[in-house]
RNA sequence: GGGCGUGUAGCUUAGCUUGGCUGGAGCACCCGGCUGAUAACCGGGAGGCCGCAGGUUCAAAUCCUGCCAUGCCCA
């Protein structure tokens, strides 16, 4: 048996911090795992790894919530939810802190400084803030296995994604090719495009018009650069084959404004984009021809650097070809190619069949055998000694400055170029059917990051660059004979060792520098090489799309986990991670295992400061969660972050709705236990007393309604959680506890439980408290973990997270209450009612505390059992139901717009002016007789509606409602001796109950009362009502001299003292 | 530059799928009421070019087109 203690006052902070060290003690989170045993029905959730080299702020909050929430709701629907935390410790971002930190700003520094003590530093730096995340993970409420996390940098967890590479290995989709990547020769390094956001910066620089003369044909096609360094290696060129082009001949010189070198001689003919020509061209023309950019496909032209390039066994090589990305909004129409110094010219080349030479080496300087006069140069100072060759050759129609932003290096301020580096890819062009397959099967919230972002990104799949030129990361497994060219790729430890060279020692831990010390022998027949590692990492989001075997070190051990875990139930990030972890787990377990990796997605939107900017560290305006935490608590912060928006909204923070969650939610919640259980600790209250038990339909109206609202609640609570709408389940909770539970069922049963004695009324509503508490608490857990296991385990002694959901599972059984619909609908009307009372008293002036004689309710279902409750509300003496409509109300006659606009469309307007001018009882029978036409068109009673309305002269108000129609409300205005008293003593009686309050008196104690009153007689009876009200134990009624308090009400005027 | 979101009162938001009645709430504000009821509650008020501009329609916050702002991803 469990009595409940008093509650006391609310500090969210001290009752938090107190229930993690129960947590703690009883190791609750375990147990509320190993309790869901024996149903065996597993529920797997994956961690998205964060990385702990950077402060956790209130953005990592809301994501981790939401996996909190879903994996609890879970495990109280009776599954079984592991949650192993993990840490993604590989990148680039870890080597740039480092690389900062150490002031190492290039490769060759990074070398110079040693491989092996720097990738101990990245080691180190990965943990830097490890201590803060366990600590804002643990002060939210987040339950997942932080003590064996999985680890990106582990050997266990790298061998894993070894493996997984090696089966791409062997089905063929691992290959080596060419990426082109913004590069540094400073620096010797490629970057990512974070970091190359670093970097842009606006420059002028010179830009050309440049004429490629036709082999077989006079003309010349004018083609457009603004990096001239990179003609040399030019080897093609793009045509949009639908764009318009023309062929033009110079018929004048130009205008005296020709700026710098180039220009074309009289008779010179030019083909470029028609839409182009105004732009482009200086000189008169005459244009000789149009025809579009198809006719231009196949034609040959001259190399402009005779020998740069070797184009033998390239038909391909100077020709013109069609490209979809060719567009008229700046250029010429034309696209110079240089295969290895841009993307599309890349994917262009290789598509066409260009020759992929570089004719720039990795020091950023003309390789040999390009042009005498540029061998062996920085290319970006040769760009004023090309347009000269150019003009020299008659190859420049013009040249002009261009201002452009230009990514530059973020350490050397040099500008980088877009070179074609050596990398190594995972061919997922060869299975875009499945992936995409794949991805119509995962069940996405919201469904367009699926369908469309997701979807969208995966119908345009390019093969996965997943090499990088770094240091710190998972080392490619790829070896190379030096001998034959044979590549193999390691797939374990056991492996390596089996094939390791014999003065090759095995690595103390997977990591570069170690690994590229070890030699293997070459596998190939009759070759006796000696194999030497690829130089390169993993890109690390190959790391964490590893996650899902890589965590249990499958296929080495824990095949029985793995097998029960894959593909995983639900995975949930924020909406960034659509083509970075959600797509890299989707590629893996396409590539891998050929099958879904993840069944449910839940990409939440975006954390942003209270102007909608996003959080940054250099903007300053990231939230620091403890702020929170300190102040209003973690269940608030969850609460807020819930019921804010749809979770895939972005999201302006706003500080002000934490107080409010806790204000409007937790303190009302609280303030409900309390009153529950300072009775029942009064009381000595034992819900589990099966004398004392009152079953529920032995219970008053208002227990058997706030219990069938409670059903109606969490049914719907339930549906909204299954349906992705959080946000909306708990904004209706957040109701129900507010509106329904405390500001009607707690304010309607204070009374009850005063009652000193014991009463079966008594009981049923503590019952009923205790049951609606519990329910609550139950459906808030998942939610707000802390407050509701505090009330739960005052009621029962357990924790609500080894309960079960209430709305019931496959696993557990429901424990919701009965439903009584039509006793919520007759409560509704009763409070609107109530509502409707206070109003017509605004209206008609009349205080609510003086009391009226009668009222009468018109219309609407039979509520009679609720009317002495509503007397008490509406402060009237005798409430009855009216039938005569007629007395009080009359008919309005409503259009209905959609029926109507259906049938008479433009002609609406008209008809409903004649509606309005219409007697609406003439009306009435007219349309109910089937004989009214209206500017033609029938009227039937689909096209109306009728209302009823209070007639002019009552003190009343008519509410409409769809559940039972119009409803009038209708209120007695005459005064009397009789009711003047009895408004005298509840204004009394207020004061009174004031001042004992501010004396600070306990409830319980009785005053000694003297009061004075003129210009009224009060009541006996009325005096006796006051007396017992404020636990007067004497009371004089005086005469003469006043003394004490005063106040005036309706031209009385009252004095009295209150003695303890 | 491309793809995908978002934009409604001072703030946070519902409504948009499926066009139709006076665009709902909460916080803050003003007036009044109520209270042994808590940072509570109730009634009333003020506050809305529903981002902007076109279009479709008898009728647009809602559907279509373009633009602007903002966020994410890709270039």
């Amino acid at each position: 048996m469990v009595v409940p203690t008093q509650a006391g006052d609310l500090d969210p902070v001290a009752l938090e911090t107190a229930l993690m060290q129960t947590w703690s003690e009883e190791n609750t989170f375990a147990q509320s795992i190993d309790e869901r045993r024996d149903g065996a029905s597993p529920f797997t959730f994956l961690e998205g790894p964060p990385t702990a080299n950077g402060k956790p702020g209130i953005h990592h909050v809301i994501s981790r919530l939401f996996k909190d929430l879903v994996c609890r709701w879970k495990t109280m629907e009776g599954h079984i939810v592991e949650r192993k935390a993990g840490w993604d410790t590989h990148g680039l971002p870890v080597e740039i802190e480092v690389q900062k930190q150490l002031d190492l700003m290039s490769n060759e520094a990074i070398e110079a400084y040693g491989m092996e003590a720097f990738n101990q530093k990245c080691k180190e730096s990965v943990w830097t803030y490890e201590q803060a995340w366990r600590e804002m993970t643990e002060r939210m409420g987040f339950w997942v296995d932080m003590d064996d996390p999985y680890v990106t940098l582990h050997d266990d967890f790298i061998e894993s994604a070894w493996w997984s590479l090696k089966q791409m290995f062997d089905k063929g989709l691992l290959f080596r090719g060419h990426k082109v990547l913004p590069y540094c020769p400073q620096t010797g390094t490629s970057y990512s495009s974070h970091e190359v956001a670093l970097g842009y910066k606006e420059v002028s620089e010179p830009a050309v018009f440049v004429k490629f003369k036709l082999s077989d044909d006079d003309a010349s096609v004018l083609a457009w650069t603004t990096t001239p360094w990179t003609l040399p290696g030019n080897v093609g060129l793009a045509v949009g084959p639908d764009v318009t082009y023309v062929r033009v001949k110079i018929t004048a010189p130009p205008s005296d404004s020709w700026e710098g070198r180039g220009g074309a001689p009289l008779e010179e003919e030019l083909i470029l984009a028609k839409d182009l020509m105004s732009t482009v061209l200086r000189h008169q023309v005459e244009v000789v021809e149009e025809f579009p950019g198809s006719n231009l496909v196949g034609m040959s032209y001259q190399p402009l650097f005779e020998g740069a390039i070797d184009g033998s066994n390239h038909p391909a090589a100077w020709t013109i070809v069609g490209a979809d990305f060719v567009t008229t909004t700046d250029g010429t129409g034309v696209v110079h190619t240089a295969v290895m110094y841009g993307e599309d010219d890349y994917n262009l080349g290789m598509k066409e069949g260009f020759p992929a030479q570089h004719t720039v080496g990795m020091d950023g300087r003309f390789v040999e055998g390009t042009h005498m006069q540029l061998d062996g140069r920085y290319v970006k100072d040769c760009d004023s000694d090309i347009i000269d060759l150019l003009a020299e050759q008659n190859s420049l129609y013009r040249e002009h400055t261009y201002t452009h932003d230009y990514p530059h290096c973020w350490r050397t301020d040099h500008p980088l170029l877009y070179y074609a580096m050596d990398s190594w890819f995972v061919r997922m062009t060869a299975v875009k059917e499945q992936i995409l397959q794949y991805n119509s099967e995962v069940e996405w919230a919201p469904s367009w990051t699926g369908e469309k972002r997701m979807g969208e990104w995966l119908s345009n799949i390019k093969d996965w660059a997943i090499s990088r030129e770094r240091y710190w990361g998972t080392p490619i497994p790829v070896w190379i004979c030096q001998d034959c060219g044979k590549e193999h790729c390691i797939g374990s430890i056991a492996e390596m060792e089996e094939m390791k060279t014999a003065d090759s020692s095995m690595p103390p831990e997977l990591h570069r520098p170690y690994v590229d010390e070890v030699k293997l022998h070459c596998p190939s027949e009759g070759c006796s090489g000696e194999m030497i590692r690829e130089p390169y990492v993993m890109d690390c989001w190959f790391d964490s799309g590893c996650a899902s075997f890589a965590q249990w070190h499958y296929p080495f051990e824990n095949h029985e986990k793995f097998d029960g875990s894959f593909p995983v139930d639900y995975i949930c990030e924020a909406v960034d991670q659509t083509r970075g972890w959600f797509y890299s787990l989707m590629a893996v377990s396409t590539t891998v295992f050929d099958s879904i990796c993840y069944r449910r997605c839940l990409s939440l939107g975006h954390i942003l400061d209270k102007d909608g900017k996003k959080m940054s560290k250099s903007r300053g305006n990231v939230v620091n969660p403890w702020d929170h935490f300190n102040k209003e608590g973690s269940d608030s912060i969850r609460w807020y972050m819930m019921t804010q928006s749809a979770p895939w909204s972005p999201t302006n923070f706003d500080p002000n709705g934490v107080r409010e969650s806790y204000a409007k939610m937790f303190l009302t919640l609280w303030n409900v236990h309390r009153f529950h259980a300072d009775y029942a600790a009064l009381d000595g209250f034992d819900p589990d007393d099966e004398e004392g038990f009152v079953a529920v339909s032995e219970r008053s109206p208002l227990d058997r309604w706030i219990l069938s609202r409670l059903h109606t609640v969490a049914n719907a609570y339930h549906d909204q959680f299954v349906a992705w709408d959080f946000h909306k389940a708990g904004r209706d909770l957040e109701s129900f506890v507010v509106n329904d539970l405390s500001n009607w069922y707690v304010r309607r049963s204070r009374r009850r439980l005063w009652d000193e004695a014991d009463s079966s009324d008594k009981r049923a509503c503590q019952h009923t408290l205790h049951e609606v508490l519990l329910t609550v608490c139950r459906l808030m857990a998942p939610v707000a973990p802390f407050m509701p296991d505090q009330i739960h385990r005052d009621l029962t002694g357990v924790s609500v997270h080894l309960a079960d959901w209430p709305v019931g599972s496959k696993l557990v059984d429901s424990s919701l209450p009965p439903q009584d619909w039509a006793l919520e609908q007759e409560m509704a009307l009763v409070r609107t009612l109530a509502e409707t009372g206070r109003r017509i008293r605004v209206e008609a002036d009349r205080r609510q505390r003086l009391p009226c004689k009668s009222g009468w309710i018109v219309g609407g279902p039979d509520i009679s059992q609720f009317h002495d409750l509503l007397s008490e509300e509406l402060n009237v003496e005798s409430l009855t139901t009216e039938d005569d409509l007629e007395r009080f109300q009359r008919i309005v006659i409503e259009p209905n717009r959609k029926s109507l606009g259906a049938k008479c469309r433009q002609d609406l307007p008209s008809v409903l002016a004649l509606l309005a001018e219409a007697d609406p009882e003439n009306l009435l029978l007219e349309i109910d007789a089937g004989i009214c036409i209206l500017e033609g068109y029938d009227i039937t009673m689909e096209d109306i509606e009728i209302r009823r309305v209070e007639q002019e002269g009552y003190a009343a108000a008519t509410i409409s409602d769809e559940d039972v129609g119009d409803v009038s409300l209708v209120l007695d205005m005459v005064l009397d001796e009789d009711l003047l008293s009895k408004g005298l003593a509840r204004d009394i009686i207020r004061r009174v109950q004031a001042k004992r309050k501010d004396l600070d008196l306990d409830v319980e104690a009785t005053i000694s009362l003297s009061v004075w009153i003129e210009g009224l007689d009060l009541s006996d009876s009325d005096w006796a009502h006051v007396q017992s009200e404020v636990r007067a134990g004497t009371a004089q009624l005086n005469q003469g001299e006043t003394e004490g308090d005063h106040f005036e009400v309706d031209g009385v005027s009252v004095n009295f003292v209150v003695e303890a």
